[in-house]
DNA sequence: ATTCTGCATGGATTG
DNA sequence: AATCCATGCAGAATC
């Protein structure tokens, strides 16, 4: 016996233990040797190439070095085996060249004592040279076989590496051709280990630990054939093929791949065949011509789907063959067991085959008819029970499973057994060829299924209906995925399409889903049992089509994540694109379809609020994969159009506070806050003041659009007094008490009585409310009434509109809660960012919230800086829109002239009360006057910018001002509330004439 | 300044 | 305890 050993830093072996007790010595040990001999080494068969040994001597001690972990245990040296196989053959005498190809060669072999380290590069790539595999044939047709390089070299007479070399020079090269020509139809004999499956009859996989060709080899092996009588590579319409590879890593890898005829002169590679049902394989080309005439369509193939193929063979020949390597020649079909996911539990995902599982276990059953089956490469299944031949439990081959994806971790705890499901009564086989690549995937179905259910594409789940496909393995998801979708909305879906929709999963939008990141996380499992398989954290597009057919492309990727993967949808091309460009400008639209629905558009990368299941279907998923890689149909299950932004198409829904996230989970009250119907949200927001709608048309549906952005103010009632003017009635937040408002008033959502500055005598809850009982229930009627019922009918209503006001408030307090007490509009800021050491009104005022009321005698450096900006204000607006004030002076005495609303506006304001006269440009020395404008003035205002607004100093332009809190001119449509079930301010008629609205109604 | 990108974090959920 | 995943965040890239 040889054994490699360590001696001064430099392996020798040693060259006979005879005389020494050799049990002492195990290969890997470290150990001490005392009074030995050195010798020159001879022979050629050595495990190292140096060119001394030791010979052991009866005298010789051993010492174990436990505990010295500074001497490396093993050093290899690599040879290819063919020319180890050459040396071999010049060896004479007892040499046994079987014997030394066997002791060095990778693997477990018998007397293979050689272990590597599989993780290191060189061995990888070591193991994964040189060999070919050979699609055999016997009774089963399912048997094909690794040649490893001594197998070749006797067959072919030359070694892979001098094929790879020839191939490289000259790829045209007919020579490779009639190489192959001699290994065609070669017989050979395979040396079987029968394993316990084996001989029970429960397993028809044999391994096969040995190839022998029996013309060259015939004396060395009492083997036969087990299939002598067979021809080899007989079967009717399959013809064999071999192929030939190498570390496809190693350079660039399509170069190295020797491709092979398989039939019909197609060339394919080893990830480019497909597996017949009746045996043998089938190039990708001609599969898919021929897909739709087979019963048993796979997943298509990850070529098919993945434009970045060559990162998926890489990491396929790398890692997976690697173990094919290891183990030996063993069966073809066993090979893939090194995908085990037990054994790679971090390899990234290579295959995503779930019909692997499915179908294997039903084949185990069926004498190993599992290969009969269409598979794709790699959806192989071994045996499980397949012990190497060193008796050794072969680490690669553990899993009776081929998939090398993590995907396949679903599986690997499922029992195995026979799935009546599988039962291919295949109606159409059109059908099949679309829907069966993801249905027959499911390994335990969710409901029991009918004995010999149809398998055509309708699952058990589904109502039967045609062309409405379901996926047969949701139950691998969470049941918060499972796709919740009725059959009339998928009928719905379908409509006159032929396409056959079969939703795969939903999820929930949350708020980063729909977030103006662009990010949609997936959900690992669905991304991994639905989707195509990534290897590559930069994913692959993924063409996903709407309802309307369009097509978009979403980046299907992930990133690591706790040992673990995150899988998202993110980035967009396609239609998306054109519609950011439609509505480039800002617009935000609301659009009521009907009571309910709606349909919000907001461009402006503005989170969207909608959150809504996104539904993942498959349609056509076989054909469109191979066509056009057409993989997902994304579905929403409200006529949506893609948010701008988040570009998944999104339905809103009435609520998301059933989020199993606590994030999204609000605390009671605020669920209540926020617990608010479309209509009422709309309620909140007014219409600006002065500015007239466009009314457009989106798709039948007409729809109010303004230039401003909309206020939210308190809801409030809105009737005509005496005079046939109209007012607004508004509760006091503290009294409940009714006061008349002008019209044109948009009253912050706390408001009280204090705030009332059109009627002092009623600027105080004391004060005597001016509606009496019945008035008051003669107003409810045309709008409390409708408010009171709607009440009644939902209880959430006084909820709902309690937390109008609540949202109302928040949205008003948000940017100063100083002012919001005291103000009548909210004020939102055209100032772009507050830096540090900016010295605007914000930034010089105390943080939200925190603030003391000002009171107008105040001097302090915030109430200063109002006074004095909106002294510079009128000053400028003063001289340079003079003759539009004097325009607007004219038109105030003729008050039916509703033409400069603005001045209307600001006339009715000032004549309302001889308390809140506004004054031309430096009359404003009224204290309350001022006080006033200070609370509704942009207090980041930059006068310069006004220059264009409204022409005149009034409330209508003060007001104007106040909203104008972004700068430019803003569309923001506003959804027309005409008929609404809450009656809430209307846009600030252009009334004109309003004396007084302390008038009491008549 | 804003957006994009990749990753980290930690609560929620599952096994 | 392990895993999932919603979200935050820092740095890079881009506007």
């Amino acid at each position: 016996m040889s054994l490699p050993v360590r001696v001064c830093n430099f392996y020798i072996y040693i060259l006979s233990v005879s005389d020494c007790n050799q049990e002492e010595v195990v290969e890997g040990n470290v150990y001490v040797f005392q009074n030995f001999q050195v010798r020159d080494s001879t022979g050629k068969l050595k495990p190292v190439s140096t060119k001394l040994c030791i010979r052991l001597l009866s005298s010789t001690t051993i010492e174990e070095q436990s505990n010295d972990h500074l001497i490396p245990r093993y050093k290899f040296e690599f040879m290819d085996f063919g020319d180890i196989n050459e040396e071999s053959k010049k060896v004479v005498g007892d040499e046994n060249p079987e014997y030394a190809i066997d002791n060095v060669s990778v693997g477990t072999l018998p007397s293979t004592r050689v272990f590597f380290n599989l993780d290191i590069e060189p061995v990888v790539e070591f193991r994964n040279r040189f060999r070919i595999l050979v699609l055999a044939d016997d009774k089963t047709h399912a048997c094909n076989v690794l040649l490893f390089d001594r197998i070749v070299k006797r067959l072919l007479g030359t070694t892979v590496t001098n094929i790879l070399s020839e191939m490289k020079k000259s790829p045209d090269s007919g020579s490779v051709k009639e190489m192959y020509k001699r290994i065609i139809g070669k017989e050979i004999s395979a040396k079987i280990l029968l394993s316990e499956g084996n001989k029970s009859g429960e397993s028809n996989i044999y391994e096969a630990v040995d190839l022998f060709d029996p013309t060259m080899l015939a004396s060395s092996s009492g083997e036969k054939s087990p299939e002598t009588n067979t021809s080899a590579f007989s079967h009717p319409g399959v013809v064999p093929g071999i192929e030939l590879f190498q570390t496809p890593g190693s350079a660039s890898s399509v170069s190295k791949k020797i491709k092979t005829q398989i039939h019909c002169g197609c060339i394919v590679s080893f990830h480019m065949f497909v597996l017949l049902d009746a045996g043998g394989i089938e190039c990708i080309t001609c599969t898919k011509k021929s897909f739709i005439l087979t019963p048993n369509p796979a997943w298509p193939p990850p070529s098919l789907l993945l434009p970045g193929l060559p990162e998926r063979i890489k990491d396929l020949s790398a890692k997976n063959w690697s173990s094919i390597a290891a183990s030996g020649p063993v069966p073809w079909r066993q090979a893939p067991s090194l995908f085990n996911p037990e054994l790679h539990p971090k390899m990234p995902s290579e295959f995503n085959i779930p019909t692997s599982k499915k179908l294997s276990d039903s084949m185990d059953k069926k004498e190993n008819l599992v290969f009969s089956g269409r598979l794709m490469n790699g959806g192989l299944k071994g045996d499980a029970s397949q012990i190497s031949e060193n008796g050794s439990k072969c680490e690669d081959q553990q899993s009776p499973y081929v998939n090398d994806n993590p995907h396949s971790a679903i599986l690997k705890n499922e029992p195995s057994s026979p799935n009546p499901d599988l039962t291919l009564n295949t109606t159409s086989k059109s059908e099949i060829a679309e829907h069966s690549s993801i249905s027959v995937s499911q390994a335990q179905p969710p409901a029991p299924l009918p004995a010999a259910a149809n398998y055509n594409g309708v699952d058990s789940f589904g109502e039967g209906q045609a062309q409405i496909g379901r996926p047969q393995d949701r139950n691998q998801l969470l049941p918060r995925y499972w796709p919740k979708i009725t059959e009339q909305e998928l009928q719905q879906i379908s409509g006159d399409s032929n396409s056959v929709i079969t939703p795969l999963f939903e999820k929930v939008l949350t708020a980063s889903d729909a977030g103006k990141i662009g990010r949609l996380v997936l959900p690992k499992k669905c991304a991994e049992v639905y989707l195509p398989p990534i290897s590559n954290p930069e994913g692959i597009p993924l063409p996903v089509q709407d309802l309307k057919g369009e097509e978009w492309v979403f980046q299907f990727r992930f990133w690591p994540n706790n040992n673990s993967r995150m899988y998202v949808l993110e980035g967009k091309k396609g239609p998306v694109n054109t519609r950011d460009k439609a509505s480039a400008h800002g617009d935000s639209t609301a659009k009521k379809s009907k009571p309910g629905e709606v349909t919000a558009q907001h461009n402006s990368k503005r989170n969207s609020v909608s959150y809504s299941p996104l539904t993942m279907n498959k349609a056509n998923l076989a054909d469109s994969g191979r066509k056009s890689n057409k993989v997902v149909e994304n579905k929403c299950d409200a006529k949506v159009k893609p948010a701008a932004k988040p570009d998944i198409p999104i339905k809103r829904k009435n609520s998301i506070l059933g989020s199993k996230s606590k994030r999204l989970r609000i605390e009671n009250e605020d669920m209540m806050e926020l617990k608010l119907t479309w209509e009422q949200a709309q309620g909140l927001f007014h219409p600006p003041p002065n500015n007239v709608p466009k009314i457009v048309l989106i798709d039948g549906c007409e729809i109010e659009e303004f230039e401003e952005p909309p206020i939210i103010g308190r809801p409030t009632i809105v009737a005509k007094n005496n005079l046939g003017e109209i007012i607004q009635w508004a509760q006091c937040e503290d009294c409940f008490k009714w006061r008349k408002v002008p019209g044109y008033a948009i009253l912050p959502s706390r408001w009280t009585c204090s705030e009332n500055l059109w009627d002092p005598k009623r600027s105080l809850c004391s004060a005597d409310q001016e509606l009496t009982l019945d008035e008051l229930e003669d107003l409810l009627p045309s709008a409390g009434a409708k408010k009171m019922k709607a009440e009644k009918e939902d209880p959430d209503s006084l909820e709902a509109l309690e937390g109008l006001d609540a949202l109302a408030n928040v949205a008003i307090q948000e940017d100063g809660d100083a002012y919001a007490s005291s103000s009548l509009h909210t004020t939102t800021t055209k100032h772009p960012r507050h830096r540090p050491g900016c010295s605007c009104i914000v930034c010089i005022q105390p943080p939200s919230g925190k603030g003391h009321k000002h009171k107008q005698t105040c001097t302090c450096n915030l109430c200063m800086t109002v006074k004095r900006r909106f002294k510079t204000l009128m000053l400028r607006r003063e001289i340079k829109q003079s003759e539009k004030a004097e325009t607007a002076r004219q038109k105030l005495q003729q008050p039916e002239q509703s033409g400069d609303d603005d001045i209307q506006m600001f006339c009715d304001a000032g004549n309302s009360s001889s308390s809140h006269n506004l004054v031309n440009g430096e009359g404003s020395n009224n204290d309350q006057s001022k006080k006033k404008l200070s609370n509704q003035l942009d207090l980041n205002i930059h006068p310069e910018r006004e220059e264009d607004l409204s022409p005149v100093l009034n409330s209508g332009s003060i007001t104007r001002m106040i909203q104008d809190g972004t700068g430019g001119p803003q569309k923001v449509k506003k959804i027309s509330r005409s008929g609404g079930n809450l009656v809430v301010s209307q846009p600030p008629p252009p009334e004109v004439g309003v004396e007084n609205y302390s008038t009491d109604v008549a």
